[in-house]
RNA sequence: GCCGAAGUGGCGGAACGGCAUACGCGGUGGUCUCAAAAACCACUGGAGGUUGCUCCUUGUGGGUUCGAAUCCCACCUUCGGCACCA
């Protein structure tokens, strides 16, 4: 007799169709239970599952039956992301009609997603593709609008070519800012655009994270995308009086700004710009507006930008300093003016050494380090001085020509200026630079603090040495000799100079002082910028949801009236390979009656992006399609919401992530729910890479095909080699070899627990029971903690182990024990989450009830998983020399006794008596000699 | 350049202050077979050896500690994100 083969395909059919058959994941709302509101994020309907959604969804679907066993009402549903473009493509290139394609799609995955065998909630499937939905999608649109959160503009916007239509920032990626789709390099057009004022919750979504349990990298990319700059914004004046107003993150530097910069579409250019200067401003504008228009250019281009020929006065201490306009400042972020900081900025100081403008050091650097390169012809006995350096430790090198000093602190820079004057010929120079920047002479030290210092300096400079005419500022002569190359400038923040007033306010107090000030004297407030961007939602495609807007020529834009909603997309819509929107040309659509005044109006043609179909999804489960006043039902709400448990891939980061997290901010502000935050747990997987560690693409031709393994090894071998194969946060590479394993796994599983064998004539020992019952509860233990840590791969681990145990115990006399049952129910019990068929099949033919999925989580019991021996390490100086096997609540003396009288350690002390012995109950002796 | 993650046998990985290499893959030898596959059993980091043993080994170099893959510092490599954001 034997026991009847692993029929994979058989057993998975069987039980999805009786799982389905008995509602087995049906949802049903308990206010007796805690409840638990798990979610995967929803596959796109491109009509085949591959082997990444099995891979992100597996894992997921195992940790929600082991929180619905683990007693919690357990919610996983499942829907279809149904808007895009790629039905749009299909429809151009075989003729089937958007929604046909994605209907008959939405069949096929259904078909693959029930192969999985996950628990979904069908019964709260929702695909955003259809009227039902889009409906609300839409009143989102003007609930919206009504708040103020949406509005149309005319702006340069990213647009690609490829796909042809706009795309929202975050929607383009990488060095040459490319469409996250198809990977086009995206270009600039000037459109009428609608946005959502994502902006205004910039600083919410920030504080916002630090509420959520949400892995760090995911929280650290959307900080870094917000980017929040505190700072001041302060008015500059130009000559003729115009207000500049300009953001700084750094107003302790204002003493040192030597000159202005605009962006080259900052309105000011144009009125700023003198008669002389205006045909290279002029030049330089249409050219950086053109630069647009084309390709991006490299990253570390060299800098470009022209003198507009005006004047403007820094306002703390009335210097005159050029302005300037150059493509490195931009017009989207503050306000498209710099105040420039050469010394202090490493953009800065690039443009002024490149355009010789002047540079004023006003931070003294923190670490106090300052360099000073002199001329050897300048000295007049130059071994005096050297030896007066090597006298007071000053280190120094001597290249031949120049002596090249390095210098700490205040009082050695001091010391060393006024000893070095006395040895300089008149007519020579010498240079400080660092912390302190100063120009030597004979008969004078002029600091490097002012404009007119500066010039004063250049004079005396030029006059000493014929080389140092060519310099433009007193700056460049430091800037020349390489050796002070790491002290030029300082971004840290440091004790203030040159700065009036100010001078020798510390770096820690510099910024707010200043700022403080700056309000007082009405010259700048405190300000904060970000670096997110408002979400361009407008798409010039057909196959979205429509925008329910209106333009009339009297009334204007209207928005569609609640009542009117949903604005559906007509089906009758011709599908040309023009690259341009049907809806564009499709009269019946596009032409309509204004609703204000009933005249002659159009409707908007373009479509909403389908991030936005995806932004409030989980909320549409709770009852798909509402019929009411609501997107959803309030009680089903209030009970579900928000979402325990989200895992998705990191790739939505700055994208899905931020956009639901905004919605779900502004829902709250429209009163649909009480909560701030969408998902308050979030795990992100990595991503699952083709055989030879590349990532999955038809070019590299190493895309595996899941239906291939499903249909010969089964949904369940699939599901347990997925989360095998490593930390699921990390991702990993198929193995068709790996594969086989986990497949004679649950065949070995399988064999272990229903081969026959005859009753054991003799009785089992009690060390032989313990010992079974012993690994049984160590293994709930190390699962159950594995699996809510979605460690998949060690719990698997852990089950093999038992597993391996199990195979030879049953060849003992413990099999058919009360143990045996005990560790045979155990195993099934854990197996379920992961392997959810084979343990259903198992479970029946135990003889347990139906379902083994509606069974509670075993429990381990402490003592029976405790160790009646542990090994006991033994080190001597360091290395292990003996293991003791021992009770785990032996004591300290006993232990060192039988420590101290090893064989092997009694060699390795070689007689000399133990300096020191440390001991860890239960780990090591550690004896030390 | 900045931020984040990761570097451990032939491979995926485990351990995350205390027995390095769990578990799986691959490999070697064996059982079964006319033979092969499958299955099962044994071995499998490297070097040495008198085989109940030693030395070496967790990207590199330092440090802390009785003890470091694990903690600290510096560096190298790979991957991901951001990048003229004032």
């Amino acid at each position: 007799m034997h026991a009847p083969k692993y029929q994979a395909l058989e057993i998975e059919a069987k039980w999805q169709s009786r799982w389905e058959a008995s509602g087995l994941y049906a949802t049903q709302r308990d206010e007796t239970r805690p409840k638990h509101y798990a979610l995967t994020m929803l596959p796109y309907s491109s009509g085949d599952l591959h082997i990444g959604h099995w891979y992100a969804m597996v894992p997921s679907d195992a940790k929600a039956r082991f929180m619905r066993m683990n007693g919690y009402n357990t919610f996983f549903p499942i829907g279809f992301d149904a808007f895009g473009l790629p039905a749009e493509n299909a429809a151009i290139k075989h003729g089937i009609h958007p929604h046909k394609w994605t209907l008959a799609n939405v069949e096929r995955m259904r078909g693959q997603l029930r192969q999985m065998g996950a628990m979904w909630a069908w019964d709260r499937e929702v695909i955003t593709c259809l009227p039902e939905y889009y409906v609300w999608t839409q009143w989102f649109f003007l609930k919206l609008l009504d708040m103020g959160l949406a509005y149309r503009k005319f702006a340069p916007v990213d647009f690609c070519p490829k796909c042809n239509t706009t795309l929202a920032r975050e929607q383009v990626w990488g060095d040459d800012h490319h469409c996250e789709r198809c990977e086009t390099p995206v270009i600039k057009r000037d459109l009428n655009q609608w946005c959502f004022k994502i902006t205004a919750y910039a600083e919410e979504l920030l504080s916002g994270l630090d509420q959520i349990d949400w892995p760090e990298r995911v929280k650290t990319m959307q900080r870094n995308w917000i980017g929040r700059s505190e700072g001041a914004q302060v008015t500059f004046k130009s000559e003729e009086g115009d207000p500049i107003v300009v953001f700084t993150t750094r107003p302790d530097t204002l003493w040192g700004a030597t000159f202005m910069v605009l962006a080259p579409e900052h309105p000011l250019v144009e009125k700023l710009t003198t008669a002389e200067q205006r045909p290279v401003v002029e030049a330089y504008r249409a050219q950086a507006a053109h630069q647009n228009e084309i390709e991006r250019m490299a990253v570390d281009k060299e800098k470009t930008g022209v003198f507009t020929g005006a004047m403007a006065i820094n306002p703390v201490n009335g210097q005159r300093i050029p302005i300037w306009t150059a493509d490195y400042v931009m017009m989207t972020y503050g306000t498209g003016a710099i105040m420039a900081v050469p010394a202090h900025d490493d953009r800065d100081m690039a443009f002024a050494i490149k355009f010789g403008l002047e540079i004023i050091p006003v931070i003294k650097r923190p670490d106090g380090l300052a360099k000073s390169a002199v001329d050897i012809a300048a000295l007049r006995e130059p071994s005096v001085f050297t030896a007066w350096l090597d006298e007071v430790h000053i280190a120094y090198a001597d290249t031949g020509s120049e002596l090249q000093v390095s210098l700490q602190g205040d009082a050695e820079i001091n010391h060393y200026i006024t000893q070095l004057r006395q040895q300089m010929l008149p007519g020579t120079y010498a240079c400080v630079a660092g912390s302190r920047f100063a120009f030597v002479y004979a008969d004078a030290t002029i600091n490097l603090d002012s404009f007119a210092n500066a010039s004063a300096i250049l004079i005396r400079c030029r006059a000493a040495n014929p080389t140092a005419r060519e310099a433009r500022t007193a700056f460049e002569l430091l800037a020349g000799n390489s050796f002070y190359a790491d002290v030029l400038m300082d971004t840290a923040m440091g004790e203030m100079m040159h700065s009036g007033t100010f001078t020798g306010t510390p770096g820690e107090t510099a910024k707010s002082a200043v700022i403080d000030w700056l309000a007082e004297q009405g010259l700048g407030k405190p300000e904060v910028n970000y670096r997110l961007r408002d979400w361009l939602i407008s798409r010039q495609r057909y196959w979205g949801c429509p925008i329910p807007i209106i333009y009339c020529d009297t009334c204007g834009t209207v928005p569609v009236p609640y009542e009117d909603l949903p604005v559906l997309l007509p089906d009758d819509a011709e599908f040309m390979p023009t690259g341009e929107s049907p809806l564009k040309y499709h009269a019946g659509f596009r032409d309509t009656t204004c609703p204000k005044c009933g005249g002659p109006a159009h409707r908007e043609t373009d479509t909403m992006d389908t991030f936005l179909c995806s932004s409030w999804y989980q909320y549409a489960y709770v009852s798909p399609y509402h019929k009411g006043e609501t997107p959803f039902d309030r009680a089903d709400a209030a009970y579900w919401l928000p979402v325990d448990q989200y895992t998705g891939g990191v790739e939505h980061a700055t994208m899905h992530l931020m956009y639901t997290r905004f919605f779900t901010k502004a829902m709250r502000d429209m009163g649909l729910v009480d909560f701030d935050e969408p998902m308050l747990k979030l795990f992100s997987q990595g991503m699952i890479l083709g055989e030879d560690n590349e990532k999955m693409s038809k070019s590299h031709g190493n895309v595996v095909n899941p239906d291939n393994y499903v249909s010969t090894l089964g949904a369940d071998t699939v599901r347990a080699f997925l989360m095998f194969i490593g930390p699921w946060e990390l991702g990993g590479s198929w193995s068709s070899t790996g594969i086989e394993g986990l497949n004679r796994f649950i065949n070995r599983l399988w064999t272990m627990m229903l081969e026959p064998r005859e009753a054991p004539t003799q009785v089992p020992g009690d060390a032989d029971i313990a010992a079974l019952r012993r690994i049984t509860h160590k293994t709930i233990r190390s699962v159950t903690d594995d699996i809510k840590a979605f460690k998949f791969n060690t719990a698997l681990a852990a089950l093999m182990q038992l597993n391996n145990y199990m195979i030879k115990a049953r060849e003992s006399d413990v099999f058919g024990t009360p143990a045996w049952d005990e560790a045979q129910r155990t195993m099934v019990l854990l197996i379920a989450p992961l392997m959810p068929h084979v343990a259903e099949e198992l479970w029946e033919r135990l003889g347990g009830v139906y379902s083994v999925h509606q069974q509670n989580w075993p429990v381990y019991d402490p003592e029976l998983a405790a160790d009646e021996l542990v090994t006991l390490v033994v080190q001597v100086n360091g290395k292990v020399r003996a293991r003791l096997q021992v009770s785990p609540d032996i004591t300290e003396e006993s232990a060192r006794a039988q420590a101290l009288a090893n064989e092997n350690v009694q060699v390795f002390m070689n007689g000399r008596s133990p300096k020191k012995v440390v001991y860890v109950p239960g780990k090591l002796v550690s004896i030390v000699v």
